[in-house]
DNA sequence: TACTGTAGAGAACGCGCGTTCTCGACACCA
DNA sequence: TGGTGTCGAGAACGCGCGTTCTCTACAGTA
């Protein structure tokens, strides 16, 4: 494995599991195994290494919940039903993008720029997954991104797995009446 | 004033601004005026200033949302009202608690603990919002808790202030069908 | 065998943090 | 007036940060 991947790796989860600003770039250097000296080649400062970071999580993220829904018929359910298996995951912290915005956003253009990224992503997701039943799929498909980042949140911060569940028959509902 | 208000001001508007750990407690004391030994005299540690700061302004928060509700009829859509004017001040950054929970709730239980009762406070507030002529006060109430979630969110990281009407419509769907 | 370039390990640097300590100024009372 | 306590201003402390530098080891080439 190469390094990049390697801190990557180490990045991931300690700044997902504490928070960027908690993880000191040393301790990426020893979960890694990489040497400083070459950490700062690949990624010449943290903030590089954070914006890298996201950006495969990103990737990462977007692509198991689509392979995920596109195995299945129900595509609007599947997305809910993939976000509660998310929730209860061990060391689920909530949204990394939400996070890493609300802590660094203000301070790193990068980050806030990355963040926002995702969630548009996010949006021409939903958008493209209703698009062909939905009488206007970019109203159902911001309806829809509600509903998934309300359901985050709460799961995060309240603990409240069930969250996923509750958003997934708003959304049937909003389904119904969009006729799908 | 007194030195305990001066310095939450001044930690709110800071800690809100940039994030809790961008902001040094020199910084705090600066912005106050209030001399350090006092500001240690008040809080004798910065996680608990962080955590008056945070349950100050989920009461303020709370009764700013309460306030203006209570002085419509169409209460749930007045909600997401008072969420689009809060969305276009000048300096909105997303939600308080979500924000310090994604920055120290891994590394503060109280922090962690403060956001949760935040959000547990305004679900309650909602199912009472509903109560009295929805048939199931605590799925509504949770319902629209999603929303407002997915709202701020939305607003924050994507900018997208216009959140506040796509919720409230989809609310009012959801009212129609409760016999609201 | 000598020379060169690269790599790794970790020391060093400058800075800012949260917190504590020092010291001089000043009010209050005998 | 002299003694006592309180207060504000800011220096000091120990630490950990992001980043850079130094030193040693060694592979490849003539």
């Amino acid at each position: 494995m190469d390094h990049r991947t390697r801190l990557l790796d180490a990045a991931e989860r300690l700044f997902y599991e504490r928070g960027v600003r908690a993880v000191g770039v040393d301790e990426v250097r020893a979960a890694s195994g990489v040497p400083l000296k070459r950490l700062y080649q690949c990624f010449p400062s943290k903030e590089e290494l954070v914006v890298a970071y996201l950006r495969r999580r990103d990737q990462r993220w977007r692509a198991s919940l689509a392979e995920s829904v596109a195995r299945r018929d129900d595509r609007v359910p599947a997305v809910f039903d993939w976000l509660e298996n998310w929730f209860r995951e061990p060391g689920f912290r909530g949204c990394a993008f939400v996070n890493s915005f609300g802590e660094l956003g203000a301070t790193s253009d990068a980050v806030a720029r990355t963040a926002k990224e995702h969630k548009d992503a996010l949006r021409h997701y939903l958008v493209d997954l209703v698009r062909g039943f939905a009488a206007d799929p970019e109203e159902l498909g911001e309806q829809l991104l509600l509903l998934v980042e309300g359901a985050i949140t709460s799961a995060a911060v309240r603990g409240d797995f069930g969250a996923a569940r509750r958003a997934r028959e708003v959304a049937e509902i909003l389904l119904a009446r969009a006729g799908g």
